[in-house]
DNA sequence: GCTGGTAACTTACTGAGAGTAGGTTACTGG
DNA sequence: CCAGTAACCTACTCTCAGTAAGTTACCAGC
């Protein structure tokens, strides 16, 4: 099999195992015999275990900067942008639960702590709220934009987390209530012609 | 050594050592020599290496909660209390940064991912910001001051792990940001009687 | 002051699993 | 038909979590 077809089946097959019985559970043995590989052939690809961790992460990570990033593409006005952003990532977690799960273990697994590792996913992220929040809200610093983008990053993956022994709260209601708790917090900054804002394409019953 | 005063002494050289170089790169080995004891002794006080890094972390998360209830509990009115708690958080990451990194891993580090373990440190916290939350803004539903509870304690949580990288940021002011965020958040929400808020004990310059 | 019991502690092991050295097969261009 | 190389494997080593089977120190009761 081609390099880059292999990398990807192992990476699937390494997705699916770990989601099942997590990073710390499965063995490099293990992988290998599902990957019906053996376990050299798997340094090869990812150099250690915390190599295919990593790039397992990275996976789900592409897919769900991939899906949260598409949504936002189609709204219309910066509050819709937050409201569709927000959604799509708690849908993502829906779908992907075990994924995504890891995926907010991620910063932890890996070596050091807060390496280089933590500060790609971070920027990722931010890349995609910090703008925004500039867009929404011309006259707030920008150190403030970037402590407030940090603040609703955490803020949705703790929700996100929560959400796990909570299924009562649908990804809908979630997401409102980031968006509420968002919205409101930037609303005296908010640009005055985006101020009466749509309620978003079907809002749920929230707090406000 | 009696029992009582030996495990003192143990979680307190292995929280030291954990600091130092993390949970992953410390063996139960090095502990045992770093604590003059052998290996068993471990075993005998924690049950496992998991079970000692949980203690470890227990005693932590003890010290951080004892620090800012405290705080809070100087404050004359939830404003006050938001921005001291806040503040207290902080500062306390600034006095035992390692210590509180592990902190914030500890769910992820710990056996099964999601358990009960995580529960506890949550219940701890949102112990201390939902009844606030609830008394600062009595009209907001219990299911949405639950989901703001988790979304203050995510931003909190990421907003001190941004700090790690970027020191330029102080305690005051994320604690400032952090309380500026908030309580925009919730301000229309909060009781009338409370809404002209005193500014904060002596407020650094913030976003608003 | 010797003895049975127990609490604190140790040495010396086992087993699992991460990571590697050194091949072997299979396919490609000359 | 023969290099050379890419894909892959068998068979190890070594670190480290966890344990079995003690040993020492001390304290009751006789």
């Amino acid at each position: 099999m081609s390099r880059a077809d292999r990398r990807r089946q192992l990476l699937e097959t390494a997705e699916q195992v770990f989601a099942e019985r997590g990073f710390r559970a499965v063995s490099m043995d293990e992988i290998a015999e599902r990957c019906g590989v053996s376990k050299p052939l798997l340094y090869e690809h990812f150099g250690s275990k915390d190599g295919l961790v990593q790039a397992t992460i990275d996976r789900v990570r592409a897919e769900l900067y991939e899906a949260t990033s598409a949504a936002m593409a189609q709204a219309r006005d910066p509050r819709e942008m937050v409201w569709r952003g927000m959604l799509a990532y708690f849908e993502f977690m829906d779908a992907h639960s075990r994924s995504f799960m890891m995926l907010l273990q991620e910063p932890m697994v890996v070596p050091g702590g807060t390496d280089d590792v933590l500060e790609q996913t971070r920027r990722q992220q931010s890349g995609l709220i910090a703008p925004l929040l500039a867009a929404l809200a011309p006259d707030v610093p920008p150190a403030a934009v970037e402590a407030y983008t940090e603040i609703i990053i955490g803020g949705c993956e703790r929700l996100a987390l929560w959400r796990l022994s909570h299924p009562e709260l649908s990804a809908r209601d979630a997401a409102r209530y980031m968006t509420d708790f968002t919205w409101n917090a930037l609303r005296e900054h908010v640009r005055a012609d985006l101020m009466p804002p749509p309620l978003g394409p079907d809002a749920p019953s929230g707090a406000s």
